[in-house]
DNA sequence: GGCCGCTTTGCAAGCGTTTGCGCCGCCTCT
DNA sequence: AGAGGCGGCGCAAACGCTTGCAAAGCGGCC
């Protein structure tokens, strides 16, 4: 392994002191150099292609420009964006990312912050937080910067960047209840993660402003955001024996489980029901039928939570101040969602009255 | 921010040099120590709560524990598996993971191995490279070790962990071919990427090898392994005039555009044309059709490929091998191949006779 | 009983940076 | 013309750790 060229060799090549060099190099106290000087320490350090050693750096400073992301995990297709967005912003500052997946086990959560602790990250960001977690309130409270992205945490000390749960709940309920659905369903997200507590308080609020059916067996609880807690849910809401005709579930996984679960009994989305989504995964969009859903925008939540981040890393602890940042979101309307079928052709025929007036959201091309 | 502690304060606490700390705490030097003492160290240590500096380590070792990952794009389904398997590895030794995306750019693949370079990566793990890239071999040389995952360079002095793209397009073709069909396109991979260079081959091997129609008109190469390429690929294919009735596709995503044009032709997947992917994304089993496709082992390639490196790393340079691994690919059927149409009748004959004896191979459900 | 050799521990250098401090020389002001 | 100030640079310490070497202690052997 070749050896690296350090500030040594550089001093020595142009013939200064090696703090001279580290001073010209850095933008910061380039100022106390002779403009002259400086700009042949600069020529030389890029002819010998000097790098500065990010160890010696950080043992000196107490700063890595690393940051720990930690997510449920990296193999769900919600998180790759949000990392994408994470990284895209930290490079553009000089900082890297080392990245962690807990499985949403909540000991690992802890062991994995405590290794990046261990390797001096300069902050967090966690996509992987329950709302009771208050390990991180204690290690905000060490004063290690953390901002939560997707998810927040009850903690109202620990900034966050979240999507707009209430405006997507509403765009969805608007949706269905525009289309004619009075018998609403929900299949709801684990309630100790935010985005699961959230959307069910948006979806019970929005139902009832829209007057429909609020017969709570209308609601069932996921324990997880998968496939098959879609399935077992849907399958619970159509054993109780309460009718419904559209299903609004609270992540894309849930509905896919739903839609697989009806298709199981017989039942057809979206002739007999409708299922909406939330997230529009990639290849949603390409699923029988294709999902009605809610667009968050992932990559740019993380962008904005890693800039929130470096914007903490940057100022003084006792200037720093929490963020919590909405993003908004967009209702994608596809195949998953239509009149319902009693109603079915009452509504053909005011649609066909109306076809050049108005375009059937039911009938939209996927809006991408 | 609390004060860390450091081996200074382990050795006050208990009376010895740092010295004499530093060596208890390491397994490899712990015999030095007298039994008694080293277990005093190890209480009073973790009764402190004492980590080891990993920065101050590595600028006195030169080692950080950390390797770089670099891949084309998290956001690509492929790789976040690949990405689990490498981590999940690397935290088992204590090592952590650094990514970045190349986006398929050269020049950021470079800049961003300079960028791992000057952080001091011990090795790094590239899923990005091209077949003819250079510069990983210049690296190489200098003395870092490095292992290609997914893909790799022509150069055999570079380890690899791929997948045994003989045998997948072997399954493929032999099952196309055994649902009858002659007259067999092909959709090629960018042949500047081993995957699709190698893929390539392999089909033209196999196709020889059955029989089939080996017109050259009968194959389209992709630019790029997306939907897109999918889509004007397939649309290539069916201007040409020689007729198919079935497309193998070098990857799933270049099947779903294939299928998404033959739908825009009024033509049906698998009624009119079989098609069929590689790689078995995530989701692809929920597809309209689901796709009959070749399961790579994403997660065991990146486990493997973390292994090999660290391997590497742990063995003087002069010893150093290079190696190669293959893994075992499966054939998975679904829904998006068929008996070609003309033969139908006649296949659903043979069929009907032979039911008990045999499983329709067409017929079976997603193999998850 | 002295010496040898082994085990156990301490000493100190040094990894490559950053940074407070001080020195030197030049400029300016009185 | 002398004093004061300041800009520009060098000096050296320190960050926390590893590790070669020396020293100390101790037992055994001749």
């Amino acid at each position: 392994m070749k050896k690296r060229v350090t500030l040594k060799d550089v001093a020595e090549a142009v013939g200064v002191h090696v703090s001279t060099v580290s001073r010209a190099l850095d933008p910061k106290t380039r100022h106390l150099i002779t403009a002259e000087v400086a700009e042949q320490i600069l020529k030389v350090s890029t002819e010998l292609d000097y790098r500065q050693n990010a160890a010696a750096y950080s043992l000196k400073t107490n700063r890595t420009r690393t940051i720990g992301v930690v997510v449920p995990d990296i193999t769900n297709p919600v998180f790759p964006p949000i990392i994408r967005g994470i990284e895209d912003r930290l490079a553009a500052s000089g900082y890297v990312a080392i990245l962690a997946n807990t499985d949403g086990n909540r000991r690992r959560e802890v062991s994995i912050t405590q290794t990046f602790r261990a390797r001096g990250v300069d902050g967090l960001i966690m996509a992987s937080v329950e709302r009771d977690d208050e390990a991180i309130s204690r290690l905000s409270q060490d004063g290690l910067p953390i901002v939560t992205v997707n998810r927040q945490v009850d903690d109202p000390g620990i900034s966050s960047v979240v999507n707009d749960e209430d405006a997507g709940m509403k765009l969805i309920l608007g949706h269905v209840a525009g289309l004619g659905h009075q018998h609403v369903a929900n299949i709801a997200g684990p309630q100790a993660l935010s985005t699961g507590a959230t959307r069910l308080r948006a979806f019970e609020h929005h139902r009832d402003l829209l007057g429909l059916d609020d017969d709570p067996r209308l609601i069932a609880v996921a324990n997880a955001f998968n496939d098959e807690e879609g399935v077992r849910c849907a399958e619970e809401l159509l054993s109780r024996g309460v009718p419904f005709t559209a299903i609004v579930c609270s992540n894309d996984r849930l509905a896919i489980g739903a839609i697989a679960a009806l298709r199981r009994r017989g039942l057809s989305c979206p002739d007999d029901i409708s299922v909406t989504g939330y997230n529009d995964m990639p290849m949603v969009d390409r699923l029988f039928p294709a999902l009605t859903t809610i667009r968050v925008q992932q990559y740019d939540a993380g962008h904005e939570a890693a800039d929130i981040l470096l914007e903490t890393i940057e100022t003084p602890p006792e200037q720093r101040r929490r963020r919590h940042v909405v993003l908004p979101v967009d209702l994608v309307v596809r195949e998953s969602t239509a009149a319902p079928s009693k109603a079915r052709a009452r509504v053909r025929r005011a649609r066909t009255a109306a076809r050049a007036a108005m375009p059937d959201p039911a009938a939209m091309p996927a809006a991408e």
